[in-house]
Order: structure tokens, then sequence, then C-alpha cells
DNA sequence: TAAGTAATTTACCGGATGGTAAATTCGGCG
DNA sequence: CGCCGAATTTACCATCCGGTAAATTACTTA
């Protein structure tokens, strides 16, 4: 072995697990900086590979993108779909959506931001289908959001809407907080939530001047 | 007049004017899609100029973002610091601070995200400059949210980090959503969050299984 | 009407980024 | 050993973006 003069050539790792390396290492660059801001250079890099690689392994960044959606959201809809169960909204349903959501999370807390990424290409697929999954999510919880309206006599379809939109956002704001706290597991932050929750509650009966 | 070959000369509008034109835009445009999305080239079509005039007027795309954020940052400070009163945190303070924020936002709702905007090159004197602004507001708040805690028990100082930020971000949530209901007035949301406050209400004297 | 200044564009440059075609090396197998 | 296919890189290209120097036109005033 004469002093290769070019690094080309295969080291020896199997293509299903580039696969899952480059996969692992995409969803964290989209989740941490959003598609437009993740660089396909910075997840070569992370994985110690070129990006050409990407694209012979999954070809448009928009592809790659979507082959990180697709797991992640079948992943979240599935946690959030068996926390919510058969029956109806019941008191604790928030708290047990978050803890599902927090447990589906761990070990890549990012991947939450995969799928509420603001900066997909509009048009495209990977937006077509990013939309797909929020919108079932967003339906399970739509039932359990108008049930609270419903319950304070609102009927205002707007309030509706302003109050499942709040509510996303509540979880994304929840989950950023915690990947910037690392330590904290699961279950310390559906506590913390619920301590969060009841405190909120003391600003509630008062309407406007 | 034969027929100019080039289209470069003035177009008989002051500088002064031009100034604001281009500020406005600038505003619109960093709001709406981030200091890293927004492109010079938008900005300038929009004011139908050309890019390079930016550049003569303001600088950098850097300083051209800290002129759109003082005015911004200013407004929104003092709104905030006079919806909070003197005295400390009653019952309505939040209403309170909120419909301030509506106000002072209206006529250029976007310019919230001009301040919270997360894509500022880290390091840079913007970067800076917002997380004073940010800090300020959030100065003005924590004496808030560090009551709601103490109401209720809770002495963790995560907690009460917490709570500050899910409080900022859901102002940036009401915001958004308002954003994309440009029809309704600022009081009209500020009744709406009244409405919103007393139904998450509902869900709250529910601890964790 | 000619000079001078203010407002604005044209024509570039360098760097980063997504993307592609072709070459190169390594591992296994006859 | 020699061949073949899998894994990976090199070397490019086009585009967009922020940024700069120099030219060009319109407005004003003497």
């Amino acid at each position: 072995m004469a002093t290769p003069r070019s690094k080309a050539g295969t080291k020896g790792v199997p293509r299903e697990q580039r696969r899952q390396q480059i996969l692992a290492a995409a969803t964290e660059e989209f989740g941490a900086n959003g598609f437009a801001g993740a660089s396909l250079a910075a997840i070569a890099a992370r994985v110690g590979v070129t990006k050409t690689l990407l694209h012979q392994y999954f070809g448009t960044k928009e592809d790659l993108y979507v082959a990180c959606l697709v797991p992640v959201g079948d992943r979240l809809l599935a946690a959030v779909e068996d926390a919510m169960g058969p029956d109806g909204t019941t008191p604790d349903t928030p708290l047990r959506v978050l803890h599902a959501i927090f447990t589906a999370l761990e070990g890549g807390r990012e991947a939450w931001f995969v799928l509420y990424d603001t900066s997909l290409p509009p048009g495209g697929e990977a937006a077509r289908r990013a939309a797909q999954y929020r919108a079932s999510i967003d339906r399970l919880a739509a039932g359990g959001t108008a049930d609270l309206l419903r319950a304070t006599g609102s009927t205002d379809p707007l309030d509706a809407d302003a109050l499942k939109y709040v509510w996303r956002d509540l979880v994304s704001t929840l989950v950023r907080w915690w990947v910037k706290h690392p330590e904290q597991s699961p279950t310390a932050m559906t506590q913390r939530c619920a301590r969060l929750f009841t405190a909120a509650a003391t600003l509630t009966p008062h309407l406007q001047p």
C-alpha cells in the first residue's frame, strides 16, 4: 500500500449502517437549524463523510429531509394517539400527552423541530408530508381543545383555532426548553409541566378592563 | 430626452423618505423570514430599488437589521414597561401587558419577530442588541412569573426559568396567530386571550399519575 | 445654461451552497 | 493473483447572496 494519493474508496462501513448514521446526523442538524439553515456539508462533516455521499444515498436535500421526517412523524403520531386513548378528554389528558411526547423524543429531542419546521420550501413534497403529520396530530388535539372551550361556553370557531395553535406551540416551547436542559428526564419534565400548569391557573379568573 | 440607455440616476425620492421606506420593508421581511432567511434583494425589490442602495443607506445587512431593531425594541419595551405599572403584579397584569403589546404592534405586527429572531449571527452586534432588549423585557416579566410561582409554593429556580420561557413564547405564538388573522383588532385579540385563559384554567388542578 | 450635488444603477467579485459526472480505492470471491 | 462490485471521493458547475467601486442620471442653483 504505497501512500494512496486519493482518499476515495470504501471505508468498510456497510450501506445500511451508513444510512442510519446519516439519518441520525441529518435529523439533529435539521432539527437544530431548520431545513433552510441546515447545510449538507455540515451533516456530511458530522458523519465524517462527503456531501456527495448524502446525495448518493438519499438524493436531494428535500429527499433527505423527508427520509428524516417519516420515522419521526410516525413515532410522534403513534405516541400521541395512544396517549389520548379511546375515550374522550379527561382532566389529565394534556399531561399524559406531554409525557408521551417527551418519552418518544428522548434520545433525539430536536427531532420535534423536524416535524414543526417552518422553513420548508413551500409547495414541495417535504412541506406537504410534514403538514400531513401535523394535521393528524392536530386533529387529535382538536378534540381536547374543543372540549375545553365548550366547558367555558365559547362557541367562536376562531377561539378554537387559536387554542389549538397555542397548545401546539406550547409543546414546541416546552421541548425547546428541554433541549436546553439535557439533564432533565422525561418524567421530570412532565412533573415540571404539572407544576407550571397549576401556577398558570392562578392568573385565570380575570377579564379585561 | 432621448431614450436613457441606463436607468441609473435619482428618482426624486428624498433621502429621509427612502430611509423610511427601506426600514419598513426590511422590518417586514426580517420579521417574516428571520435575519438568515431574509434577502437584501427581496427587501430592495419590495421598495422598488436596487440592493446596492440598501448598502449605501445602511451599510451591512446586520447594520440594516439593527436599524430595524432599535425602534421596534424601544417601542415594545416602553409599552411593556408602562403596562406593568409601578405596583407589583396584579391579577390582570398579564392581559394588560398583552394588550399593550398588541397595540404597540398594530400597523406592523411582524416587527415582534425582529426582536425575537433566532437566526442572528452569534457574536455579532445584532444578536447582542436584540438580547439586551429581550433581557430588559424578560426582567419585567420575571417579576410577574416569580409571583405566580411563589403563590403556588414552588421554589425551584428551574421552574421559574421555564415559566418565564413559556410566557415569552406564548406571546410570540399569539402574535404569530394574529399575523395570520389580519382582520383582528388589538382589542379583539386581548379579549380572545382572556377567553383562552379562562378555558385553559379548566385543565389545571390535576397532578401527574 | 452650465456646474455641482444628490440619488440611483451597472457591473463586478468572492464565498457558500445544492447538485452531478467521473474517477478511485477497498473488500471479497473465483 | 486478478477481477468485480460496493463504497467513497475528486473535481466540477450553476446559482444565489452579501458586498464594493465606478458610472449614470436627475434635481437644484447660480
